[in-house]
DNA sequence: TTGACTCAACATCCTTTGCTACAA
DNA sequence: TTGTAGGTTTCCATGTTGAGTCA
């Protein structure tokens, strides 16, 4: 048995010599070359070293950094460092927002002192922790992604940047985090770690399951949950606690006349086609249906229109307005599924509104007066659900969401920070107002994020 | 450099029963 | 016998983002 080599090339590790029988590699038919995937190096690496003939490993090549923290951990985060480091230095932390994931990724950037690529979903989020990382390192912080393409030794990128350059950085970096990682599961995404050879890997979110199953992808990538911490296990102490209320409101008579005629259209064809929704997958089937099948296409649209109606109700607006006044003296942020409804709440309650169609230098001002305290409510869509560093708030309204359990916690997290300076006892407790139109498909909307 | 635009990708979108094949 | 898991192939609409292009 000759020996081997491994070297990375375009995304894939080069295995040279005989590479018979070792597990992970195939031979590419065409060129004969025998690769394997380059995000299984370290499983490679282990594999060849218990093999007779030993190998020469040319995959990567990296100086040593020396990277000092001054960061204390809490007890939570320490833990979690300890299990990722157990389960081989792989793996992901799933902990709630504004627990402080970054300081563990930072704390394990300084134990490995290898060059680290952070993947991030936002421009906004890679400013962040482009700054966080020169302030803390005082190092040059590299970038991929909005406007800029420039590597260092550390460097953030987004996953739209990373899934474009992977190929040509896939041996650069010896660390890599990703943050928000249940979007690796996208289809296009998985790439991303796919290309990379980085034998360390670290995954942050505070929701790791996916509905639709692909954490499993992620698992395999990057490594499974090694530690979790749920809202729950720190509220109180780390996080504020808070009360959920959930508020029903009555559809109009009107309102329920177009909500029945429409949900009417919608479940006769699902009665009449023999159709059934079990899951996700199932809707799924109507949707290409509808291609092709005008019915179904109507049954569709009949459904958007039920939708419309349950989560823009008038008495929803009339409910806010009594949330609103009763904390008049707190720091409100309210959340809606439709655009068209923020800009309504925004023109009566003369609430500034953040939308998707906001300009970034629009969207900025509004959260830094938001910050200063100059306005003390904001309304948005989604925009502000994640990626966004959103200043502190104390009471969260959901006007109307999706049935995403993601959806759901990352709103609840919006208002959990603890007070600045004043971690120890946060003032008060974190409200979260759910407004759900009594007797719709919304209650059980509203079940399923729970 | 900025802003307006297009494009592609991602995420959510869900009813209350009942058929089939296969495993325990 | 009794549970229980179970596949299709591109895609009705809305919201959001990043990258790229062009003026």
């Amino acid at each position: 048995m000759s020996a081997v080599t491994l070297s990375y090339e375009n995304g894939t590790l080069r295995v040279d010599g005989d590479a018979s029988g070792i597990p992970l590699v195939e031979e590419d038919p065409r060129s004969g070359v025998a690769r394997a995937p380059a995000y299984r190096y370290a499983a490679l690496r282990d594999l060849l070293s218990q093999r007779a003939g030993g190998f020469e490993d040319r995959v990567l090549d990296l100086p040593d950094l020396d990277l000092t923290t001054d960061y204390d951990l809490r007890a939570y985060q320490r833990d979690a460092l300890d299990a990722w480091r157990d389960a081989g230095k792989r793996g992901v932390l799933e902990l709630p927002t504004g627990s402080g994931k970054t300081v563990v990724a930072i704390a394990a950037m300084v134990e490995l002192g290898v060059p680290t690529l952070v993947v991030v979903p936002t421009v906004d989020l890679l400013d962040q922790w482009a700054r966080e990382l020169e302030a803390e390192f005082g190092v040059p912080v590299g970038r991929f992604g909005g406007g800029e393409q420039r590597a260092e030794a550390v460097t953030v990128s987004t996953y739209d940047s990373a899934y474009l350059k992977a190929e040509d950085v896939g041996d650069d970096f010896g660390f890599v985090v990703f943050d928000e990682v249940h979007h690796l599961g996208g289809e296009g995404y998985r790439d991303v770690a796919r290309l990379l050879a980085a034998p360390f890997r670290l995954g942050l979110t505070a929701t790791f399951e996916r509905p639709d199953g692909a954490h499993e992808v992620v698992e395999e990538l990057v490594g499974s949950v090694a530690y979790r911490a749920s809202v729950d296990d720190l509220a109180g102490e780390h996080l504020a606690a808070y009360d959920i209320k959930r508020v029903e409101v009555e559809l109009t008579d009107e309102e329920r006349e177009r909500y029945e005629e429409a949900q009417g259209t919608f479940v006769d064809y699902l009665r009449s086609s023999g159709l059934s929704l079990t899951s996700g997958s199932d809707y799924q089937k109507l949707v290409m249906r509808s291609g092709s099948d005008p019915r179904a296409r109507e049954a569709l649209l009949a459904k958007q229109r039920a939708r419309d109606v349950m989560m823009n109700a008038d008495r929803k607006v009339e409910e806010l307005a009594r949330i609103l006044d009763r904390h008049r003296g707190d720091r409100v942020i309210v959340f809606t599924a439709h655009t068209d409804l923020v800009y309504r709440l925004s023109e009566r309650f003369l609430l500034p509104a953040i939308t998707s169609e906001t300009g970034a230098k629009e969207r900025r001002e509004i959260l830094s007066r938001f910050r200063e305290g100059r306005y003390s409510r904001v309304v948005a869509a989604n925009v502000l659900d994640e990626g966004v560093d959103v200043p502190d708030a104390n009471v969260a309204v959901v006007l109307s969401g999706s049935g995403s359990e993601r959806e759901f916690t990352q709103r609840l997290g919006r208002v959990l920070r603890p007070k600045e300076g004043n971690s120890e006892s946060p003032t008060g407790r974190a409200l979260l107002y759910e407004l759900v139109s009594a007797e719709t498909a919304e209650e059980r909307v509203a079940d399923r994020r729970r």
